[in-house]
DNA sequence: AACTAACTCAACA
DNA sequence: TGTTGAGTTAGTT
């Protein structure tokens, strides 16, 4: 009943132009508000008026009667899906980078992939590539949340494989995805080994490349879609599916699912389903590789005991722990 | 106010 | 494609 309102606040097709994206009062009723984003207030007519900012948008004949304040109940829906592609998603670039690679079953994405995801989820990034792609490559240099995995040397294609640190669990659980509470940030010893990590991975000791095995998935899904908040292809914005892909799963399950030791090997999987095989069972945390038995991993017990509130994350499509970069992985 | 995260532009390899 | 730096904006403490 709460997910189906959510929907239809939510969805596109819906005639109301407030369900275009979420509705200020929406967001504010939640415990912890989501970060404003100067770029993407998301009141129905702040909206309109950021026509009058440096709108990135070209400004066509089309839009001249909305900037011109003329969107009414009268609007059409081509109006509708205008007005939601003009809109910066609310999402820092790290947060998308975040959602493309966590949505790839073999835990990495190309940086074309990356640019893909990006526009077929967001219809806003249609628009001025050159700009925010340049953002997306930046940040992937420049925060150590994303590893750089080399191509094998028999792959064809251009660019490295980009995967997501396993030991960034947590970046945003402040509840926004515009600002992570804390950076997460390698210390120098730590890039090196971690470098040394990605050196030796280039050279199949992790067998990244011969594709993920049948059955592979880069972390726990049974009872955890790849997207709870639900970025549908005619939805977005983080909005949960109206299928039944979204059925919250109980604490319980998923405390099982991962007391199994599961957890560890949905870590190596993330960088290559033969990291704990070929280390003759271990993890990786951080940039360090451990040998342990993998029930008795640190960070199984810390993710176990950090599960979130399932029925209070389905309040809110924005709500912090709602893709599962955050749940997978919880940093000790 | 200071610090920090994020964004953008740009230069360069 | 990937890295790095500078400058700016804005949120947090």
């Amino acid at each position: 009943m709460v997910m189906e309102n959510l929907h239809r606040k939510f969805d596109m097709n819906d005639e109301n132009p407030a369900c275009m994206l979420s509705d200020s009062s929406f967001l504010h009723s939640t415990s912890r508000p989501e970060v404003p984003d100067r770029s993407c207030d998301t009141s129905s007519e702040d909206i309109y008026q950021q026509k009058n900012d440096s709108s990135p948008i070209n400004s066509s004949d089309e839009e001249d009667d909305e900037s011109n304040g003329q969107f009414s109940g009268t609007s059409t829906m081509s109006q509708h899906k205008r007005r939601f592609a003009d809109v910066k998603p609310p999402y820092s670039y790290i947060a998308l980078i975040t959602m493309a690679i966590e949505s790839s079953t073999s835990g990495m994405m190309t940086l074309n992939e990356i640019y893909s995801f990006i526009m077929n989820r967001f219809p806003y990034f249609k628009e001025n590539q050159q700009r925010w792609q340049n953002s997306i490559r930046h940040n992937l240099s420049l925060n150590d949340c994303f590893l750089k995995i080399p191509r094998a040397p028999g792959r064809p294609g251009k660019g490295n494989y980009w995967a997501l640190h396993p030991g960034c669990g947590d970046m945003f659980g402040n509840g926004s995805f515009l600002r992570r509470a804390k950076r997460f940030k390698l210390k120098r010893q730590q890039q090196e080994e971690q470098a040394h990590i990605q050196h030796v991975s280039s050279y199949g000791h992790f067998n990244l490349y011969g594709g993920p095995p049948s059955g592979y998935k880069p972390y726990p899904l049974p009872a955890l879609p790849s997207f709870p908040q639900g970025l549908h292809q005619t939805q977005q914005y983080g909005l949960p599916p109206k299928s039944e892909a979204w059925n919250a799963p109980s604490t319980s399950a998923y405390s099982s699912y991962y007391n199994t030791g599961n957890i560890t090997n949905s870590f190596g999987s993330s960088f290559g389903s033969s990291l704990t095989g070929s280390l003759g069972g271990g993890y990786l945390s951080g940039t360090n590789v451990h040998s342990v038995p993998p029930s008795n991993n640190a960070l199984t017990n810390s993710f176990t005991n950090n599960l979130p509130n399932y029925s209070s994350l389905q309040q809110n499509p924005y709500c912090a722990p709602q893709y599962p970069g955050q749940l997978r992985l919880q940093a000790t």
